[in-house]
Order: C-alpha cells, then sequence, then structure tokens
DNA sequence: GTTTATCATAAGCCATGGTTTATGATTATG
DNA sequence: CATAATCATAAACCATGGCTTATGATAAAC
C-alpha cells in the first residue's frame, strides 16, 4: 500500500481540520469559509492548499471565487491504510490468544 | 459523535505512527522499540504515552519491562469520524447532482 | 474605467511539540 | 548485596508550522 500519511498530518490541525469539515457538508468559498472561523483569510488559503495536496478537497474556480469540495481521494487512502491497521490489530490478537492457549497445553 | 481527534493528533507524527504500526504488528517492549527505531528511549516512552492517552496502545507490565498492546478503541474512534466524513462527502456529491439538474429542468 | 471583492503567495513572528541528556524508581541477575 | 537492565518523568533546546500583515492579480459591480 502506498500511503503517504498526507491525509493525517493535514487533520491534524484543528483549525485544518474544521475546514475540512465545512467543505465536507458542502461546496464552500474561501471568503465563506474566511467569515465563518475565526482566522484570517490567508490562514484559510494556507489550510486548503494543505488539504489539496493531500487530495481531500478541490477547488472549482467560479468567477472571482474559488469553490472547494470534498474529494474522496483523500477519504479513501486514510481509510485503506486505518483498515490495514485494523487487520493487524486483529491479527495480533489471534495470535496472543493462541499462544495463550499453547502456554496452557 | 463524541471524538476529541486524539487519534489523529498522534498518528500524524512520523515516528510515533512508526512506533503504532510495530506495535500494531505485535505487542513489543519499550527496549525492543528502542533499539529498532532511530531515537532514544525517553522520545520512545513519551511517544507510547501520547497514543495511550489515544486509546491507540495500552501498557501490560511484565517484570521489568512494559510490554504494549494496539487497542482497538482509538482506531475504531478514527474510523468512526471517517465514516461520517464519508457519508457527508457522498451526501455532498448527491445534492450537487441534484442541484445540477434542477438548473438543467 | 474605477472601485470593490475574492483569492493566493511571501515574509516574519512566535508557540507548540519532538528530541536529547539527566535522573530516579523498579525489577532481574550475579 | 551489588550490578545491570528497563522504563517514566523532568528540563532544556530548537526546528516545524500556524498565524498575521502586506501585497499583487484577477474578476465582478457600479
Amino acid at each position: 500500500m502506498v500511503y503517504d500519511y498526507a491525509g493525517m498530518v493535514a487533520l491534524a490541525d484543528p483549525t485544518r481540520r474544521k475546514v475540512f469539515e465545512l467543505v465536507a457538508e458542502g461546496p464552500r468559498s474561501v471568503a465563506n469559509l474566511a467569515r465563518i472561523l475565526p482566522v484570517s483569510q490567508p490562514a484559510i488559503s494556507h489550510h486548503l492548499k494543505v488539504l489539496r495536496e493531500a487530495r481531500l478537497v478541490r477547488a472549482e474556480p467560479r468567477g472571482a471565487s474559488n469553490i472547494y469540495h470534498v474529494d474522496p481521494h483523500g477519504l479513501g487512502e486514510m481509510r485503506a491504510w486505518l483498515d490495514q491497521m485494523w487487520g493487524n490489530a486483529l491479527d495480533a490478537f489471534r495470535n496472543e490468544i493462541n499462544k495463550a492457549k499453547e502456554r496452557k497445553e
């Protein structure tokens, strides 16, 4: 699996996570996000850039505005990694149980 | 949903993520992790503390050693959040498509 | 054409946090 | 009992990165 963890890094910051969650609810412009959140417009733009590079959102120019949408790609990659970890965790449990059994036998 | 995002913050750091991935493969002691990874033992201990507080791992004392195991709890919380975001993303797409249709009608 | 709105980038500031060294506590070993 | 091994915590250092202000570029509005 090729996962560069960009999604995790992107979503670790509270403000950036909030930006993402808002965009995930529905398409929003930069100005709209800047009005809602208690940070400057450049801060929003920077966060969106990080989210864009992590393929968590994508931009769609509309006149002078830039409308941001969710990009399923980034979420999908994260989910794949998470599922693999989940599988490993279950395997680890199985091994522990087996070892415990062997010790008893 | 009550999710404090501790898991995301914990897994955003590369070394800490590596620690977690190693523990996810199977139980390991602090000393063992310190031997494998290119950081000091206190660094490992600190990372494990963060992972512990995020309920991603749990410790089990065994003599002078401390064996760390995966804790499914943290991964489960992350997955729940991820699934909700995934749902929102799909809903957003549906809404966009519907709006596009309405504009055409 | 002038003004207003939207947005991205750059520069600089500063807090957060990841790291190391130092240390003490606990447990195994001899 | 003495030594060695394992681990957690504290203090201090410093790079990373999130934020603001400043600025320019593009597009809408008047």
